[in-house]
DNA sequence: CACCAAACGAGACGCTGCGTCTCGTTTGGT
DNA sequence: ACCAAACGAGACGCAGCGTCTCGTTTGGTG
């Protein structure tokens, strides 16, 4: 969709704050009506804009045996993606656009960190030397998760390095648990 | 400051969203310039104004001598205030005050997250038996923190008995390292 | 006490963007 | 060939923005 392209670009070019819902019709070539048949308000349609792009998120975590070694790098290339400029422009425009509205935030968490959880839980739990319930698992998940978001919203470095020894970190507490 | 109060009560009324500066003036009994003299946005306003109210944030984690036993309850109070209705919703506003200006998120961390850290942080270097690292402890302590502030942000509960035991996982992970 | 400059409450001003509403014009399915 | 639904365009009234003048307190100095 032409609009979804055009949000995308203003986005990125002047950041939230300034986007209006006249100069996505404009430089999509759209009248205003055809934006609000589609999109409620301007957080849903900057959700779905961004997450159109679904270039954040990195693939599921291999399965080498060594849980700590999967995890480690998988956490790595999700801090380089959330780590990049550009990722982090996207990351921060999606936690504004989700603290907006409560419904947004609920789809944002279901189509972005949901299978985030899914894929690290699923490694987690082929783990058989990870003596660990669901509920720790959901926890460790959610704290390499929330390190790096809150990271990125904090505007403090986040390195791949810095994520896969975190992340590993993590995990070694949950086997000694 | 009449302003603060007034912006908290109508943050707190009608959320971010709503909260119009000439509100504000009107409810402050206040011309909308001398706003304008003292703040120079909205989002350094909502920041002062959630920040004045400081009920967020625990005190400082005793020293019984165990590490886990301290920033486990360190970490419940804090989820215990975080986790709350109001704290949440509080945070939920500052997130969405800082996301729309940089200088604004350096503040709030400075002022909120900097002190949670320096507070976790001292507890932890005290403990001789967590031979870590100073980029280790602050690793661990962001985990912590992020875990809450990404549960909150995601409207999934918060709990203290969750969060005592994710914190402990995390400190565990410290000491296997 | 008298003075004065700085900050104040009030509100007018032009402007931008909102969300709704008509227009007449494609467009895709029957 | 027809028709209803979606479309581009833009007019409309409105809310709130940030700036700007007004007199009017007010607190410190002579």
């Amino acid at each position: 969709m032409a609009i979804l392209d055009a949000t995308n670009e203003l986005l990125h070019a002047h950041g939230l704050e300034q986007l209006s819902i006249e100069a996505v019709a404009a430089r999509a070539g759209v009248g205003k009506q055809t934006i609000y048949r589609w999109w409620p308000n301007r957080a849903v349609l900057v959700a779905d804009a961004l997450l159109e792009r679904d270039d954040l998120g990195p693939a599921a975590p291999a399965d080498t045996g060594d849980v700590f070694a999967d995890l480690g790098r998988w956490a790595g290339h999700l801090a380089a993606s959330l780590g990049s400029p550009r990722g982090a422009a996207t990351l921060r425009m999606l936690t504004a656009a989700a603290t907006d509205d409560e419904e947004t935030s609920r789809r944002l968490h279901e189509k972005f960190s949901g299978p985030l959880q899914e894929q690290a839980n699923a490694r987690l739990a082929a783990a058989s030397d990870l003596p660990a319930t669901a509920a720790q698992r959901r926890n460790a998940v959610d704290a390499i998760i929330g390190f790096m978001v809150f990271r990125v919203l904090a505007h403090q470095q986040l390195t791949r390095r810095g994520a896969t020894e975190m992340a590993r970190s993590v995990l070694r507490g949950l086997q000694a648990g």
